[in-house]
DNA sequence: ACCTGAACACCGTTCAAGT
DNA sequence: ACCTGAACACCGTTCAAGT
């Protein structure tokens, strides 16, 4: 929705949700900082008024999505529903938005910020884990679920279509949350299924069975 | 090594050996038509006489260096340690160009030739995964190993360089692996431990657990 | 067959100038 | 305070021309 006429300001805000419907739009890669100026109804430059250059306004951007997602919180139900219910969250809020999965992977802390990053330690020690495979667990789901985003991003704006063997994109995220969760409960609450400390956490600052 | 004065033609091989100098050096960022020129000593439009676009140019790529690693093969030692190995020599591989597998998570089936994929679904379902789980499992595997690249790429030049509490990019790959590896063990073969069919085949196209 | 050189349509961004 | 306009240093790529 292209202002043809502006009669007020431009705000941050404004710049940061058309940036978002570019991505989700045309991608990533449809996100020039032109796009979004013209998309504004403005000069080229006009944006940086309100934005440093186009690494501030991605970074805008992602925490716009990220907190779009339900917060990882340990509920009632266990910390297996909890998780697979932030991961499935995350995958659909970031599917909207094709290329910003691959873009996020690839910052520091995936594009989360350090008390996310600290909530999802938090998450697995009071589960249970060993604070060394806390931040393993944590980096581990999160690195999977974005991995997904990422291969997802191609096949964005059609999510029903099949795949091989009429597989849908839903099957392949489905299928890796649960393995995410039935690995992590093998390796770091090998006996029971509850509170146990994981066997890695003593070993693994020399590395696991090698 | 850029060569200053050229006495014979360039090959197609050189053009690709440039480029992957260049994403080791630089990260597939630094990869430009015009570096790869300038690293050949010509101009930037004598490499097209040998690709047909950057596009063909990171096939090329891509091609070269997954064709490094060591194919997915059932040996005698059973597929848990089969599958450690080629998910640590994918990654080992890809480590050393930071940005391609970010680049190759949102290609087409990531970016692997068909043959190797359906070298990938056929290892699972000679594992004694059903012929669903078999593709299921290897898109998971597939997956998570190129996040955790994607993720590594920023540290690709300093891979022992701490990062929280002092775990290094070695323990998160190997804490992952092991845990994809158990998670695939979980829900494809939850009883006993050898050729089990998964209790996910028959639900699978109507999702699991809902 | 192999490569050059000029040019085009894009980028992000700087900088001075306008209101 | 808010925005414009021209310009710069990059891209990938086309196209005609050189040897």
């Amino acid at each position: 929705m292209p202002r043809s006429s502006r009669s007020r300001s431009l705000t941050r805000e404004e710049v940061v949700a058309a940036a978002l419907r570019l991505i989700h739009e045309r991608g990533l890669s449809g996100l020039t900082m032109r796009a979004v100026s013209a998309e504004l109804g403005v000069t080229p430059m006009a944006t940086y008024y309100y934005i440093e250059d186009k690494d501030d306004l991605l970074r805008l951007v992602a925490e716009e999505v990220i907190a779009s997602c339900v917060p990882l919180r340990l509920g009632e139900d266990g910390w297996e529903a909890s998780l697979r219910r932030y991961l499935m969250s995350t995958w659909q809020s970031l599917a909207r938005y094709p290329g910003l999965g691959a873009y996020l992977i690839e910052q520091p802390m995936l594009g989360v910020t350090p008390e996310r990053m600290r909530d999802g330690i938090r998450f697995f020690e009071d589960a249970g884990f060993s604070p060394t495979n806390a931040r393993l667990a944590w980096s581990f789901a999160l690195t999977y679920i974005h991995g997904r985003i990422s291969v997802d991003a191609r096949l964005a704006h059609q999510p029903e279509a099949p795949r091989l063997d009429g597989l849908r994109a839903h099957h392949y995220v489905e299928f890796g949350v649960e393995s995410v969760i039935h690995g992590l409960r093998a390796i770091c609450q090998p006996e029971d299924g509850a509170g146990a400390r994981g066997s890695w956490s003593e070993e693994a600052s020399a590395g696991p069975r090698r």
